[in-house]
DNA sequence: GTAGCGCTATAACCTAGGTTTACTTTGCCA
DNA sequence: TGGCAAAGTAAACCTAGGTTATAGCGCTAC
């Protein structure tokens, strides 16, 4: 365990409450670590290599995506400043995707090695990290809702959105406008369709006043009805930090 | 925490390595808890619930789904016998889907209250169920990859693979054959085709001498063909437990 | 028995979105 | 400043799978 995971982990729990106290105590014994820079592009971690580390995102976008045989491909999930990436091959050891830089970025590592250690030290931080697999497993949840009998136009609307709510909820952008540094056959691949769609469906989004993407650059002209269009609830972008149930009692 | 959940997490476990020392001396401390029994329909939670205890299915089947406005309806997991529910509700606290029983069976419950506890008591029993969360985010991630950009024959090929593999996994069946407890439209909902096509699907795997259904019995004529065309590769239902990573040095 | 219901099967028809190809725009680099 | 590569747009055409309708089958209830 190090320093800059933690402070990543922890900093956006900081925003539903007040854990300062506890996380300085723990950070006090922490060594601080190194960052590692990687360029646009860069590989994270490629299909069929064993699984060692979890990779924590501090700056930059990710993806992970899964090659079929025929040479297509599908954009699992797309990462955040401040995610964690790789938590679901943890269990296997095995990557089953790859992982690429969308943008360049910032990224720091954490062993699995150090998990147990870290879950026989710290309940609370265990309890955290398993929130966060939590809320992984609630997105994919919900991709899997809206990417079926859901319209084309609904389902980019919904990924605009999502983007749009994760970027907010952490800080990284302030207003209906941010950097969305995906193809329009990135966003194909996960959104599963094709780029010439992707674009038709852009085009009837800035038709309708709604969304305008001018190069990598989308504004966002009318969230609530973009929101409506795209029948985006985004609460379950939050963690409920149910003090009943995970008390910080003692750590 | 109580015996029977216990008993329940670790069953699985047993199959790939013996931890049953290490199992024996938790269980020694645990009372003896209740199960429950319901019927198929009973319901398991509703949407809009709070979550405050995590179901584990001893046995019989269930599902998760998720209803939209339209009516329309999308089946998110399917539960056998074994499997621990509501994970994904751990973190929200809040259930965002409906969970039904699909047969009769017995279930038994395990109160987030008590896994910080368990995060503080036993570091080995945190990093199973933490690869048991893990797992059914990877089979989430799975369903996503094979839900777009495959045929609907290959998408139900895949869920009759999936079924039958984690059905052997757990000594649930062993053989090519086993009863299949959801009627088409179950599978359509849950494979985001209708049902009508569900049923001109299977009449063209039954043609091609795949497999056979009658009444809900479903029997897999040539698995390996099957799974060829489903394009199914069970490794992901797989946990491995690497002694390295998440080696039992002391509880 | 037979009425009724839930599930499945088959056929006819229709549409969202895929595919292909060709053209345009933008950015980058020499 | 010009040429190239990557990204996006537009139009024509096509197919997988949706929709609707109808009919059959096998329960259970009376």
């Amino acid at each position: 365990m190090n320093r800059i995971v933690f402070e990543s982990i922890f900093r956006r729990f900081d925003i539903h409450r007040t854990l300062e106290q506890e996380v300085a105590a723990l950070l006090e014994h922490l060594p601080e670590d190194e960052l590692r820079h990687l360029k646009a592009g860069d590989s994270l971690w490629q299909e069929g290599e064993n699984a060692s580390s979890l990779i924590v995102l501090r700056s930059g976008w990710a993806y992970s995506a899964h090659y079929h045989k025929d040479g297509s491909r599908q954009l699992l999930e797309t990462y955040l400043p401040g995610d964690v990436l790789g938590l679901c091959q943890v269990a296997s050891g095995n990557r089953r995707t790859n992982a690429v830089m969308l943008t360049d970025g910032w990224v720091c590592e954490l062993p699995h090695s150090s998990l147990l250690g870290m879950f026989n030290d710290s309940p609370m931080t265990t309890a955290l990290l398993f929130a966060i697999a939590n809320q992984r497993q609630v997105m994919l949840a919900e991709r899997q809702i809206m990417m079926t009998h859901r319209s084309a136009k609904q389902r980019l609307a919904h990924f605009i959105c999502e983007c749009h709510a994760r970027l907010l909820e952490t800080g990284e952008t302030y207003r209906d406008e941010f950097l969305l540094p995906l193809t329009q056959q990135d966003l194909a691949d996960t959104l599963g369709m094709s780029a010439v769609h992707v674009s038709r469906t852009f085009s009837q989004l800035a038709a309708e006043g709604l969304v305008q993407r001018r190069l990598f650059q989308l504004i966002i002209l009318d969230a609530d009805k973009l929101r409506e269009v795209a029948a985006f609830d985004g609460r379950y972008l939050k963690i409920q930090w149910n003090e009943e149930d995970f008390s910080i009692t003692e750590q």
